[in-house]
DNA sequence: GTGTGGTTTCAATGTTTTCTGAAATTCCAG
DNA sequence: CTGGAATTTCAGAAAACATTGAAACCACAC
């Protein structure tokens, strides 16, 4: 159903706010159709086909595929079927704060944990020898340690955001709203 | 210098950082190359010309400029000169928290004020008339509401990280630390 | 002005990532 | 089992992205 006046009908917008929300995932190490996909869960609420995605994505069955997988990966997207279709549907998390903690409990995964285990592997592993090198070394270490514990940190901080009690990162954001 | 047994002498070592720096850099919209001259500027804390990077890393002199110019724009790498040198320095932020801080600040910047400026523009557009979409519209403009206040929080509360305050990401650590 | 050392730019090229589509596989009903 | 619908995989094609290198540019000393 076309628009009235400048205003645009609910698919129109629809397509905005996949636009939007793809040409932000490029920042974010994600591919743009992936984020595309999820976009388009998220807005339309409901749980979608594989050829739902296709059709209103335009991509491949292949693509659509790998990028459902993907976010069910994620932790953003989960898998559900219908009563007598026997068809897979796939369905968005809809509170936008357990998507983000889902995301913030992935990226630690994949990104923070290796980087700290290499920075530790990396510690103490310079020679001593009768070096000339020995403040150099130390200067080395010391800049590793402020790396080790910065991550470190964050890590620990991730993992209140993200912890059981379920709306960590929510409290933790009140909590710092009161400090004014 | 080589090592001594199974320790690496220092450039060795300066290596790994920089391989494991600019492995994680892929996943974060920074090239590996700018991510690498910025592990090396770190690393050996000391300001380097283009030329020390164009060596150590093997890239060319486009490459150099390019990625020391982008580590200027994100404001965690300084231009600094040398006396009697007509050479242009490059010098990494030696503080972790300070380096974390400016790539808030950007982030902000450059991805979520303009995703929130889409999602405002979106917010409404939807036309009304006597459509049966009614209900699929206010929950549409719902879905948007909610991201909209999530990335509204988010926003403050990166501002107050980033804040002239200066030790704003500190403090607030510190406070949930406490808050067991 | 001219020359010299240093820096930036950008078209061409190379590399990596993403996407397609058809074949292989899985899954279930009968 | 068998047949057929749904899904996944993956080699090659296409698109996006990063890099090179040489020319243009700049800034300063003379």
């Amino acid at each position: 159903m076309p628009a009235s006046r400048d205003q645009l009908g609910l698919v129109e917008v629809q397509d905005r706010f996949i636009a939007a929300w793809g040409r932000m995932a490029s920042t974010w190490g994600i591919s743009r159709t992936m984020a595309e996909a999820h976009a388009l869960l998220y807005i339309t609420g409901r749980p979608l086909c594989t050829d739902d995605v296709m059709d209103r994505l335009q991509i491949s069955r292949g693509n659509a595929s790998m990028s459902l997988r993907g976010l069910v990966d994620w932790g953003i997207v989960s898998r559900m079927h219908k009563r007598g279709d026997r068809k897979e549907y796939f369905q968005a998390e809809q509170d936008v704060w357990t998507m983000f903690r889902a995301v913030v409990r992935e990226r630690i995964k994949r990104e923070v944990d290796p980087l700290l285990a290499s920075l530790h592997e990396m510690r103490d592993l310079t020679g001593v020898g009768a070096s000339t090198e020995a403040d150099e070394i130390a200067d080395h270490n010391h800049r590793l340690d402020e790396m080790i514990a910065f991550f470190s940190t964050a890590e620990t901080l991730g993992q209140r955001f993200v912890s059981p009690s379920g709306r960590g990162l929510q409290v933790a954001v009140n909590v710092l709203n009161k400090l004014h």
